[in-house]
DNA sequence: CGGGTCACTGTAAACGTTGTCAGCCAACGT
DNA sequence: ACGTTGGCTGACAACGTTTACAGTGACCCG
């Protein structure tokens, strides 16, 4: 692989000439830099220029998993916009376990000019060493218990949950069992706020074991919603806190026969790619997902780029309640 | 962010005796050198690293979109490889755009130690110029027209789409529609292959106006879903050439309230996430994805290690028939 | 024709690491 | 006492760039 010493023996000048020419400075001997160039395929080393310049061009991505069709769709808004900018993209998925996560950024730190984390709890301590590494961090649908120290694009997940449990009421539900992610975590905790204060407004309380922690996880939500249904006095609706979740809940209803929303109404956080398609069509909190992904990275090249420290800026995107054909009155029978 | 000399100042040695001690050598300071490296918090710069070895440890891998469940599911196959192995993913989307993923690959290039590219054409000479550069390269699901210069890991397109076939002309299909991707790529070519000789040995000819290129497109494939129903023959069945499609031909027929299967049979290559939860639950050509690109990764990986240079290794996974609801028997008044 | 300006150029020193090399010292054998 | 070994060490040169600095020559002006 030929170096800018090959090149500029080549073209019979020094290596500073053709640097300058490279950057589009004016030189003297430029066609024959450029023939050059042309005839050794050269092409600079980027390793050696970030050693030099101290900046990598590369941003770091840590989701829980891309696997997940919304950190998919964020990943998509993430890459568009840094490539558009020049800029590459390292990702990696901390499987919502926050000692990974940790490995992870370690290993990252001196690889990358920015950070895009979607951190496993608000209780992380890492993304602070990040900051003092002096690596900007945007934090993605998810932010730190410590305080806004950090940019964060965020969704309004207390209005989203709000709206889904009041249309659940508005129908007639009074037992609506909640299966939300790990309240340690922002979704979560902001979910389960929006979903309380809705009930508590109409005078209803939830059941103890009607609140549960499905761990984002669609697994877990399916064991989750076999007990449900399994319960004495089962809830008439159910309100899922992610779109996994949602997947795990409607599987384990399909299994037991239980008819949506004939028997138990079904809203979910998160649309499915496919939501429309499913039998019956989801009810479910849609929001803006390559968008959020997009704004994220953008907030973060900003950062990058002026170094002036301003203070962190907080995004909140707004949510949609799609009704489909997932919810409905609660059964005469039970209630 | 301290460096290497920082440490060898504060222990009172030489950068080499810490550089020593940091890769495990026997060193008298030992002590001394581990206490410099605590209090300074101080960690190797990957960037002088690479410069000086000239290996990266990072990996590029190309893939037409992460969107695509398929590709979420590989890209997070291959990322679990790759960081058990103590290897980082720079990744890049190509939109199945030839021209951007030359852009890619080129700026790629000098950053990555290998890559795992799904080429967007079969007629694609960007990744031979990779080779030049002495970057190992392993095709993910696609390779090149020029012959088997190269590793890969795909599936068995022709045996799927044959297995998909046979199972449509089995329950008496004789008018199918087929919406495949470009035939200009691996995948297509395989399956377009295996439909055509399933429908061969039946005695069956595709009419051209069933034989359809939807681009891997949700969106075309959904219009020309549209101008199959409105032909004065419609199929009475629809085989599907990948996931996207599967999902435009399910919401076009959904749209103009035809019954699946009863008007129309659909079967896709490739598996939706929310397959059974579909109405119908949907017939389909199912295959590994995470294993695969697990497996791509490893063959990668150990490409890397031995630089002995083997001649290249195709990996064909199997794919399995999954016979679920959405096909049956032509409808009688067509017939 | 001397001096000054201008536009460009080459030399060389970084960036942070690794690896080669020669050198040092203690321990050992004679 | 002295050479030899062996284990460890530090100086220094790379790796491929960029860039500060100090030229160099061409050109113009008086």
């Amino acid at each position: 692989m030929p170096t800018i010493h090959d090149v500029a023996a080549r073209a019979g000048v020094s290596t500073a000439t053709v640097s300058r020419y490279l950057r589009g400075e004016k030189v003297r001997a430029a066609d024959a830099v450029r023939a050059a160039v042309a005839e050794l395929g050269y092409s600079p080393n980027a390793v050696a220029q970030s050693l030099k310049s101290g900046r990598t061009a590369t941003i770091g991505v840590v989701v829980p998993d891309v696997t997940n069709p919304f950190f998919a769709a964020v990943a998509k808004g993430l890459e568009q916009v840094c490539r558009a900018q020049s800029f590459r993209m390292l990702l990696a998925n901390s499987d919502e376990d926050a000692e990974r996560e940790q490995e992870i950024l370690a290993d990252l730190v001196h690889r990358v000019d920015g950070m895009i984390l979607a951190p496993a709890t608000e209780q992380d301590r890492a993304p602070l060493h990040l900051r003092e590494a002096g690596v900007p961090v945007v934090f993605l649908d998810r932010e730190l218990a410590g305080g806004e120290l950090f940019d964060a694009v965020l969704v309004d997940n207390a209005g989203g949950a709000r709206a889904a449990a009041e249309h659940l009421i508005g129908l007639g539900h009074t037992r609506i069992a909640f299966i939300n992610g790990p309240v340690d975590t922002t979704p979560a905790r902001g979910r389960r706020e929006g979903f309380l204060a809705a009930l508590d407004e109409a005078g209803l309380k939830p059941a103890p074991e009607h609140d549960l922690d499905g761990g984002f996880r669609e697994d877990t939500a399916h064991q989750l919603a076999l007990r449900l249904l399994a319960l004495p006095h089962p809830p008439t609706a159910i309100f899922t806190g992610n779109n996994l979740m949602t997947v795990g809940v409607l599987k384990a209803l399909q299994e037991m026969r239980v008819r949506v929303p004939a028997d138990i109404s079904v809203v979910g956080f998160d649309d499915l790619t496919l939501g429309s398609l499913l039998r019956p069509p989801l009810t479910c909190v849609h929001r803006p997902d390559v968008e959020q992904g997009a704004l994220a990275m953008r907030l973060l090249l900003n950062r990058i780029r002026e170094q002036a420290p301003d203070r962190p800026r907080r995004i909140v995107l707004g949510t949609e309640l799609v009704v489909r054909e997932s919810t409905g009155k609660p059964p005469r029978a039970r209630r």
